[in-house]
DNA sequence: CGCAAAGATTGATCCACGTCAAAGAATTTC
DNA sequence: GAAATTCTTTGACGTGGATCAATCTTTGCG
């Protein structure tokens, strides 16, 4: 595999997988148009990092498609992941000039960026961006929020299990809800990276994981590829509510 | 003392406390007559719950006076604070009908709610109110992605040392910058509401408390007053950088 | 192919923080 | 003003997860 990308063909908002999801899913067909003018694409590979913390940040954007991760780093090197960006996430935030965290692409991704300025410019004549862009700050905040719990109050064994079965979830939703059967998916990140979102170290994770597998909660194909026979066991032992404490 | 409120006297947006701070920070003058049809006031005694989780809830609104803790608990009762609502901030989401966290006075508190269907009605006409609120938003991310480095990475004495950090800028800034003499202010809240914030039990919030009183780093008048003599130390202790870590 | 590098597992040991328990302030109630 | 209640401190002890270290597996590359 050469691990290079092809320059990304300039593609159109019309066969765009994010059009609905995105920053601009409310827009009309001549805000569009607009913000079509503003827009470039730009192509990370898995590994890269999108921009430091600090920098100076002339654009805000989408993740179209691949995973970034989004990220905070202490003095001594400890760092907290604070983010996963899938595909719709937006980057970046109007009014603000330099990067608050760490982008990461985690595996290949594309993005669809905005120059700021105009973007800005656009976003005060245009309610249905900043109508958008509330709705998805919002439901981010709400994340964050479940991720605190997470982080303050979850045992290692639960917090692999919560983030199991979120990435369960997300794959099933995606794939058409399937009955009950075996849910299969792969692994985004590596344990280190899981590590960094979870607040365990790289040992930890593996354990646990180890120990899910041991236990029957979860089996392995390879280190990447889970399969969940039961997904209500799976989630039992996420210590969350039987109906997933879902907020919206 | 009675601990029973006084009915509050009804105010007028222009001599609210937060007036330039809250949702309705950018309103015309208009737009307040409008805002003021649809708003009621509402105290809360310190200790009172002022809507659980899962509860119906048909109203949005500001802190005005006060402090409220917003919080997660699991079936097994432990629990995680996601924020502390301080005057002007927010409670509730436009276009969600239950409440996604238990909010709880902390101190005895003064409420302005508005009714959430006009409310939201309003915010569709309004632009003023939706910019405000999605600034508002966007920086309790910002909190809440700093709390996640908090609870993931960092340790007790870290996490109790960042958390007196924050309330003696937020003092200083209030009562106007002194050069750099001591600060003084009092905690808000108790060891436990202390340790629900920190991820951490009763017990390790004083004992690190008390660990820090014996390192010199602060001292204790009583057990709810902090003086701290060198703020660059106490913000050392923090283990963020020397600038504080400052987002915006 | 065979070597290097990255990712993952597993074991042994340590310690920061939780748990359990007692007792000391401070505040409220009658 | 004594008793009850709430908040806080402190001690003794146990443990979950971090740390240190070795080995294994997988993947990329000359």
């Amino acid at each position: 595999m050469l691990n290079q990308l092809d320059n990304p063909a300039p593609r159109d908002c019309g066969d765009c997988p994010i059009r609905h999801r995105a920053v601009c899913a409310r827009c009309e067909v001549d805000e569009l148009e607009q913000l079509d003018k503003i827009k470039y694409y730009r192509s990370f590979q898995a590994g890269r990092t999108v921009i430091w913390a600090g920098d100076e940040m002339d654009f805000v954007g989408s993740v179209i498609t691949g995973i970034a991760s989004l990220a905070q780093t202490m003095e001594d090197g400890r760092t907290q992941m604070v983010g996963l960006l899938l595909p719709s996430d937006f980057v970046g935030r109007p009014g603000r000039d330099t990067a608050a965290y760490d982008v990461v692409a985690v595996s290949d991704i594309v993005m669809c960026c905005f120059r700021k300025k105009p973007f800005e410019k656009m976003m005060e004549q245009t309610p249905h961006i900043a109508q958008r862009l509330l709705e998805m700050t919002l439901d981010e905040l709400d994340a964050a929020r479940e991720w605190m719990l997470l982080l303050g109050r979850k045992t290692a064994r639960e917090k692999i299990a919560s983030f199991l079965s979120i990435l369960a979830r997300r794959n099933a939703s995606l794939h058409l809800a399937q009955g009950d059967g075996p849910l299969v998916f792969d692994l985004p990140l590596t344990r280190e990276a899981m590590a960094d979102y979870l607040g365990l170290t790289l040992e930890t994770v593996s354990r646990q994981i180890s120990a899910l597998k041991r236990d029957g909660v979860i089996q392995l194909n390879g280190k990447r590829n889970v399969t969940v026979p039961d997904f209500d066991r799976l989630q039992e032992e996420s210590g969350d509510d039987a109906d997933g404490g879902m907020l919206s």
